[in-house]
DNA sequence: TTGAAAGCGCTAACAT
DNA sequence: ATGTTAGCGCTTTCAA
């Protein structure tokens, strides 16, 4: 009974089925709820099995099954901002199913997403998920025809096999216009970053759409970097006698909106009072952190790689899914659009 | 030859045996280079196997090994700020070996953390790296006696057995305020974090220590959030007639010192030449976005997680490790030390 | 130099 | 109701 005399190396069935006195099928059977036992004697092999900390070994499971009971997560910005929040969704709805994790940076390049690929395909994995590739389609590694289900989360792929999970950036967009307008704001300037990324686009769609379901014309879209300094570079063309002064802006991100917010307080005009913000992303250090704190469109990214989760695992077992799919956005509002 | 024929599953080390006309074990022989076998044997045993887009099994090898080539990272900050490019070190040297890293999500939730390190070790796991405990050493579930090594990174614990790595923030502290007094500062304010962080205390430490060294007396070290309000607020404490009014601040971390520098350039105050500050953690788009850019002590997390993994491989390879060990931090410099 | 055979830990079909 | 057996894909003696 000396912790000292137990074996180091961790029991299995075999130590079940000798310490129980019955057959490793039998042990098998207990602890699997399968096949006819006899209630006293799946007690005796339960009690045994808790007592030896018997864990089974599910690499030996997975041989018989076929099924790894993991997944390989391949992410192309390094984990950074953006795969953050998907990730925490995707392993908060996968762990409690047995599913493991892989993860895996491939910061766009080709040819450590292929080696990382081969290695995931030698470890068995079930299923793969590919995450945050988003400004353009670049030639990308060839996951078709792998026989595992594949997902892009916030990023666009041509597999025409393979489930595409996005965030509705149109209807996000027409979310903050909406809100804009809703406040009594009809002069609203787009402030948006460059225009080579698909975002931009559909933003700008969804920027248009809302503002033609009223008496509201357009202002013409600034596009630049994703940064403060672009932010505050926008106010500086578009404040100032002669020039456009919208009584509104709806930025392309929580970093222009913040420079925006930055550079207004510096030319004395006041947030929301004369000039009310909405920014995208809802990064929450960012929007709180900015004077006044910033309305802002969050995409969910969280609630996307949940929804990645469960659909890798009806699609593990056995549901077909393909094609692509959008997610709401969320309006949050803050100070930058209210108390006036 | 019609790809539409082969198989839809993958191809095992039967197909190629059967393919090469020889057994299976003289296969395992020539894929591994182990043992004597002729070279025309090997040639053809691994044409067919590339043929055939043969791969490994890494479950089925596992089962023998005792090594599952995989490893669990169970982070407690939901994979935020800190987390992240420590993870990134960490696969970056893991990978190229051929070790794949489990991400798990405990946010500071013993039960959940049990219950991850359960599903880790029915995986069998070879190790594990646990991240991002930082500011209080609040009871954690027990690792030690899993029989497998435990690396704590960027976290403190008590386990004598595990090996802890941590960024010297007394070293980077004593790094900032050299670099101020270099440039010839020497009323230097510490503006700092709450006082239940070992990491406030710690440079707190290097500040009076880095003073200690020339004619310079330290200031007040003022406490507070992590935030940028705070970092405005503590230059509206100090800045003023009557006031301590210092020629440069070694704030605590980079919020802090965007919010002082956004304060100081408010009165009127230039940075650097009338106010010189250094950050803490270069978090890149903080310390590119304040105004002036700010000079920042890093803490190298990608460098910590990369030693992580250095230090896994290693310990799985045998090689026992333990005790705690500091990574030297690295001095940025911005402008709001330079340019004057 | 190669093949046959015995496992690694577990499941599942088949006997008893 | 329980035990026996045949694998899952691979490695590794041990014979041939």
């Amino acid at each position: 009974m000396n912790p000292r005399d137990l074996p180091r190396t961790a029991p299995t069935i075999r130590d079940v089925a000798r310490e129980a006195g019955v057959s490793i099928g039998t042990v098998s059977k207990a602890l699997n709820k399968t096949g006819a036992i006899a209630p006293e004697t799946r007690a005796r092999v339960i009690e045994v099995a808790e007592r030896l900390q018997f864990r089974p070994n599910t690499l030996a499971k997975s041989l018989h099954s076929g099924l790894s009971g993991s997944i390989g997560l391949i992410s192309n910005d390094s984990f950074g901002r953006f795969t953050m929040p998907i990730m925490e969704g995707l392993e908060r709805v996968l762990a409690p199913q047995g599913i493991g994790v892989f993860m895996c940076n491939a910061t766009d390049d080709p040819a450590r997403e292929a080696a990382h690929v081969e290695q995931l395909m030698a470890k068995q994995i079930d299923g793969i998920v590919v995450t945050a590739r988003r400004s353009d389609r670049r030639p990308s590694v060839h996951l078709e025809g792998l026989g595992i289900p594949v997902i892009y989360v916030f990023s666009h792929s041509d597999d025409p096999g393979a489930l595409t999970l996005l965030p509705d950036d149109k209807g996000g967009a027409e979310l903050a216009v909406s809100h804009l307008l809703q406040i009594g704001r009809r002069r609203i300037a787009h402030v948006t970053g460059p225009e080579h990324f698909e975002a931009v686009h559909l933003r700008r769609k969804g920027y248009l759409d809302a503002l033609s379901t009223v008496d509201a014309s357009p202002l013409p879209t600034l596009n630049g970097k994703w940064t403060e300094a672009w932010g505050r570079d926008a106010v500086a063309q578009l404040y100032g006698p002669g020039k456009t002064n919208p009584d509104a802006l709806f930025c392309g991100n929580d970093l222009i909106a913040r420079g925006a917010a930055d550079a207004l307080r510096e030319l004395g005009r006041l947030v929301p009072d004369d000039v009310a913000i909405v920014g995208f992303d809802n990064w929450a250090v960012m929007a709180e952190a900015c004077r006044p704190a910033l309305t802002s469109i969050d995409m969910n990214l969280a609630g996307l790689g949940a929804e990645a989760g469960r659909c890798m695992a009806a699609m593990i077992g056995g549901q077909p899914e393909h094609g692509q799919r959008l997610l709401p956005c969320t309006l949050i509002t803050r100070a930058s659009t209210l108390g006036y």
